[in-house]
Parts: structure tokens; sequence; C-alpha cells
DNA sequence: GTAGGGTTAG
């Protein structure tokens, strides 16, 4: 390219530039520095490049981004700038340049803000911050949203009706006036004439799941059959966890073993929804099948299937799934998974294994550890340890109430009055009841 | 001719 100057043009300048960046981004970079006046058309394709294939190098981006900017009038950017830059700041530490962005889309784009793809990747941005209301205020300034479009808002809103660590517990800590207005805009996308595809259908599987919508879930399912929809990991995934929320384990299962691909995240839900429902020995089963089948379990999967062995006291197994973690998988339990281990060997009546496994732990206890631990001592009688761990929970939490409860109750047990009606002032004097 | 937006389970 250098001996026939064709890298002086741009078209073949982008092309070598994306397809090495996707190899070597030092590469792709050097190649860049080289170009004397690059366009803007250069800049969008390496900012895009970055952002979508080198997850870590968002920096880069900005600063390519930067670059844009303070060139004078030489460069402006343009609606390609933007889309892949806010889907970058949908998450930290780049949330903060998302507004500066929306304030430079209305002073460089013209007319400002109107293409779809800059309209659809703003949505994004404010509803993956949380700003759902500004999300759908923007969604009704797009005049005949698209395909994407019409995802984007469903699964904002989808996204946000019920928050992950609530669900494990059964308990669904989300909006259900969301997953009702997914219903209702779904129903004005299909009345605008847009088809539904694959991500529609999940989004919509997803909120019959949070509303334990069985109907609704169903007629999904059939109009996924009927309209020739894929049934990809994905929408598969969402149909398990519907029917596991409603209640219809067979269902769910038989949904599972009719689909042609599955990933770790089908087994996951499987694993995770028999693991609720009380069935730790299915649940159990399901992730050996996986482990035949050749998949990686992931994060999920361990702490899915240690929630089984731990719900059903498979202690054994239970301690099996944990060291096989680290051990054959090379993953590193987090915090969540000493969790599990601690509730499984707390409750078995393992109390000074818990103890063990706490302090062994790399990362600092929380206090939801301790309280496992404190639960199970106090269920098999052991002083001592119950003692430990209520002090450590003392320690992290000393504003919640439960804790002095708790311990006025057990200096009531064992009558010393004084104690008692020492916590009780304490309670008084930090205004807690 | 070309660079851009929407999907996962706890």
């Amino acid at each position: 390219m250098i001996t026939t100057g064709l890298a002086l043009h741009t078209y073949p300048l982008s092309r070598i530039l994306l397809s090495s960046s996707l190899l070597n981004l030092t590469y792709a970079h050097t190649i860049f520095d080289q170009i004397r006046n690059p366009t803007v058309f250069i800049f969008n394709t390496l900012i895009s490049s970055v952002i979508t294939n080198h997850g870590s190098h968002i920096h880069l981006a900005f600063s390519l981004y930067n670059r844009i900017i303070i060139s004078g009038d030489k460069l402006r950017p343009n609606c390609y700038t933007y889309p892949s830059l806010f889907k970058a700041c949908g998450s930290q530490p780049w949330v903060r340049y998302g507004l500066a962005l929306h304030t430079h889309v209305l002073k460089f784009l013209e007319p400002a803000g109107c293409d779809r793809f800059v309209q659809a990747s703003l949505l994004n941005f404010y509803a993956k911050c949380g700003k759902l209301g500004l999300a759908r205020h923007l969604f009704k300034l797009i005049d005949k949203p698209d395909l994407a479009t019409w995802n984007s808002i469903l699964t904002a809103y989808a996204r946000n009706t019920s928050t992950s660590t609530g669900c494990v517990r059964g308990i669904n800590t989300g909006d259900s006036s969301l997953s009702l207005g997914v219903l209702y805009l779904f129903n004005e996308m299909l009345n605008s004439l847009v088809r539904p595809n694959e991500i529609t259908l999940m989004a919509l599987i997803s909120v019959c799941a949070d509303l334990g919508a069985l109907c609704q879930g169903m007629w999904a399912h059939v109009y996924v059959i009927r309209h020739g929809l894929v049934l990809n990991c994905y929408v598969g995934t969402s149909l398990i966890n519907m029917y596991m929320k409603c209640g219809c384990l067979g269902l769910a299962y038989q949904t599972f073993e009719q689909l042609s691909q599955r990933d770790t995240s089908c087994y996951n839900a499987m694993i995770g929804g028999f693991a609720i429902h009380g069935y730790g020995s299915k649940a159990l089963e399901i992730y050996e099948k996986m482990r035949i089948e050749g998949l990686l379990p992931d994060n999920v999967t361990f702490n899915v299937s240690m929630f089984a062995c731990s719900s059903v006291g498979l202690v054994e197994q239970g301690c099996k799934v944990f060291d096989s973690m680290k051990e054959v998988y090379g993953i590193e339990p987090t915090l969540e998974h000493y969790w599990f281990l601690v509730d499984l060997l707390a409750r078995a009546g393992r109390l000074q294994e818990a103890e063990e496994k706490i302090k062994e732990m790399p990362m600092k206890p929380n206090a939801t550890l301790w309280r496992s631990l404190l639960a199970g001592a106090r269920i098999h009688g052991n002083v001592a340890i119950e003692k430990v761990a209520l002090k450590h929970l003392m320690e992290l939490e000393p504003e919640t109430s439960g804790n002095y409860v708790v311990l006025s109750k057990k200096y009531n047990r064992i009558n010393r009055w004084e104690n008692v009606n020492r916590v009780r002032k304490l309670m008084k004097d930090q205004n807690i009841d």
C-alpha cells in the first residue's frame, strides 16, 4: 500500500485498520499514527473497533475522540462517531462521559441527534445508568422506531424489572409496572407493524417470568414457533427461566430438552430453577450432564449448584463443587461462593469447618457470611462460635438493630439482665428500634 | 465501495 500510494486513501486505510485492529491493537495504532491527516472516517473506524473488540482499552477510544474535538475546524465528529462511544459509556468508569457526549451530539450533529443509531445508543446509555424515564422520553421523540430501537426500550424496561440477588431467594424486588410496560409496548410494536425478533421475545418472556404471567409466557413461546423465530440459547434460557418461575418444572425441562443448541446459560437456568424449587439432586444431575457434554461451568453455574446443595443439605457434593472450581476449572471463588460454602457447612452443623473456611478466605468476610455462621451456631447450640460470629457481626453492622435484638435475646436466655438493659440502652441512644 | 445502535441465567 505504501509503494502504490494506496496508503493515502481513506477506504483501503480503514479496511487495513479494521482488520489489523482485530488481531493486534498496538499494530493498528502504529498504522494509525503513520496516517497523514486522518479523516473522521479513519478515526471512527478505530474508535468503534477499540470499543467493540478491546474492552480493556476503552480509554484509547476516548483519547481518539478527544483528538477529533481538539483539532479545531479540521475535523468534526459525525453520526458514526457517537453510537459506539455511548455504548462504552454504559459501564463504569465511563458513565460520567455520557452527559458530555450528549451535549456534543447537540452541538456537532445537524439536525441535532436525529440519526436513528445515535438516538438508540443514547437511549441505551440512559437506560443502562438507571435513567429509565429519560430513556422513555427519548423513545417517544423517535419517529417510526425500527426493530433495534424497539428492542432497546423493551430490554431496558425488562432489565430493570428484577434485580439479580432477590431472585435466588424467590423475592422479586423489581418494579412490576415496568414489566406491564413491556407488555403494553410489545402490543404497540405489533400495531406499528415492526416484526419482533428473538431479542424482542427474550425481553417479553423475561418479564412474563417476573410477573409470573404463565399465559402470556406460553403465548410468547407459541409466537416463537408460529413465526419461525429461532429457539436459540437466549430465547431458550428465558423460556426455561419463565417456566421455572411459574412453577412449571416439567415444561421447563421439556423446553430445555427440545433446544437444538444449549450453552452454559441454558444449563444455569435449569440448575438454578431446580435448586430454587428444592430439587437439589435433580439440579446436580443437570450439572453433571453439563460436564459430560463438555460445557465449561462459569461463576453462575457454581453459584446455583452450591445453592442447590445448600438448600437440601448435600454437604459433601457441595464441598466437591466448591473445590472443583479452583482445582479443575481454575476459577477463583468469589465472596458469594464462600457464602454458599459457609452456609452449607453451618446448616449441617459443621461449624468449626465453616469458621475455618471464613478464616481461609482471601477476601474480607461480610456481614451476610457471619450471619450464616451465627444462624448455624444457634440452630446447633454452639455458644462459642455464636459469640465469635456475633462479635464480627456487631463490628460490621453496628447500625443494624437486628443484631442487637439477637444479642439481647441471647443475654436474656442466659439470664444476664444487666446486659439486656445495656443493649437496650445502646439501641435507644443510637435511635435504633 | 465505507465507520455506527438492541440479547443471558443467580
